[in-house]
DNA sequence: GAGCCGACTTCCGCAGCGTGGAAGTCCGTG
DNA sequence: CACGGACTTCCACGCTGCGGAAGTCGGCTC
């Protein structure tokens, strides 16, 4: 059993709250901590002084919007999201379908915008949201753009099977990030749940890195993914170009056209 | 010269980050809080560990993702955000304005949603934005809707005038707030910035409390802002239906008409 | 290249903060 | 009314974290 710092605790306290744990009581995080319930009083309570936690009428604790207000400073998150959502929302409008936008994170991607559209299938992804990289259609965008050592430390992991397509095998894997390479388009079939299908390309920021990936979700069997790669291209760049990425810098020939008017 | 807990020092780190302080090195931090150096690099990499910093490339440190992620799980900020926007995006449609959808937390109200407009006026509100709620739209309809001793308290206290316009006087605001909750509305001119307008009404959730404020701003002067008011009051109406609200349950008459065809 | 400076990192001894046990309060329940 | 569970408050001990100091690294000036 080893000790932990008291910012490990205050971390700690802050880590169990999750999607199936919105909302808990003073003694559901003392015991899901392990702390005792008076070290726990304290901390809990510094945390609600501060707005990182904040007290509901049953008693019970949920994250804070002091917490909400810092992670949007995060310039993964608030500030892509920012330049990126009036693009997504165009994409959106155009297909009618699930939008996301994410950002890798360790061995994951994390969606900071999710556009849900209203009459589609349910999809496993919030804002927020936390997904394995080599299982979404994002996430494999990303690790296909990642250095060479992070992409073998991943495959060298333990990759769960979400469903039988999931791509675990490391051999598979590579001969899939090289296509996503060249092809520069990411489509993948029921890997993360059944009946769901997604296509993802990059997004490039300043010196050309990848930065994000954009990402269409569809049930699965839908009419040809490829006619929506142009769409999701577009996107793409048009994001990578408001970030300053130098490889989407010259205008694209409909801009060209719309230059003068300006 | 008060002592304090290493909670607090943990979450004062955090507070050094602000719209203004996106990155900051080690130093910076240290002089920032006041920690001498050595604690400020102990509790900095126990944050970045944990991530809820990340490091960047010249050294500096920025709110890390797993901060944006915890704020996600705020009820009042994943949560309504995540019903809210379908909503928002029909009503930024139909009026090509920018929409807020601002919840209160102290004196303030807080952003969890900003839909800007391309075309229209830069205003100053981002998700994650804090405002006073004397000095938007948003604000005071959440504290036309408070109890009345927090009213008292906010109007005792030191309310900055922004512009020349800015509500300060306990009197004038005590009759605009009152004037908001027979009207259901608040407009109002010039009180956070020149030039921008904002029309907003109330959410309503379960038991039929305000939870939220739904709000347009425009550029000062636009034609009647009260024509906005019914395609706002149907969206706010819209949300509140889909947060439980008791007032909100029964059918408006356009979803009457189109009931039959489900 | 020498010298300097600032930023960062590491180490360690002292002491002050945090820990957890225990006692106390306030519910709702049988 | 007695019980149990959840929460709050208090205090003495001792362990964790504080900060001074020394060490490392890289960049800038002369």
């Amino acid at each position: 059993m080893t000790v932990l710092t008291s910012a490990q605790r205050v971390l700690a306290i802050l880590g169990v709250f999750d999607t199936e744990n919105l909302a808990l009581s003073l003694s559901e995080i003392s015991r899901r901590t392990g702390f005792t319930l008076s070290t726990t009083h304290r901390l809990v309570n510094e945390l609600h002084c501060w707005g990182a936690l904040s007290r509901h009428g049953d008693g019970k604790y949920t994250i804070g919007l002091r917490i909400l207000e810092l992670g949007s400073l995060a310039p993964q998150g608030g500030q892509l999201r920012e330049i990126a959502l009036p693009f997504l929302h165009d994409l959106q409008h155009a297909t009618r379908a699930n939008i996301h936008l994410g950002v890798p994170e360790g061995h994951d991607v994390i969606y900071v915008e999710s556009l849900r559209a209203r009459d589609t299938v349910p999809v496993p992804s919030r804002l927020g949201g936390r997904w394995p990289m080599h299982a979404t259609g994002t996430g494999l965008v990303l690790l296909a753009h990642s250095s060479q050592e992070f992409q073998e430390e991943v495959l060298a992991s333990d990759l769960f099977a979400y469903t039988v397509n999931t791509l675990t095998d490391p051999g598979a894997l590579r001969r899939f990030l090289a296509e996503v390479r060249t092809s520069g388009v990411a489509i993948v079939e029921s890997q993360l749940t059944y009946d769901v299908m997604a296509v993802a390309v990059p997004i490039r920021g300043p010196r050309d890195r990848v930065v994000a990936a954009v990402g269409i979700t569809l049930p699965s069997g839908s009419a040809s993914p490829h006619s929506l790669v142009p769409a999701l291209a577009t996107t793409a760049r048009s994001i990578s170009r408001a970030l300053g990425a130098p490889s989407a810098a010259h205008f694209t020939a409909r801009e060209v056209r719309r230059a003068p008017n300006r």
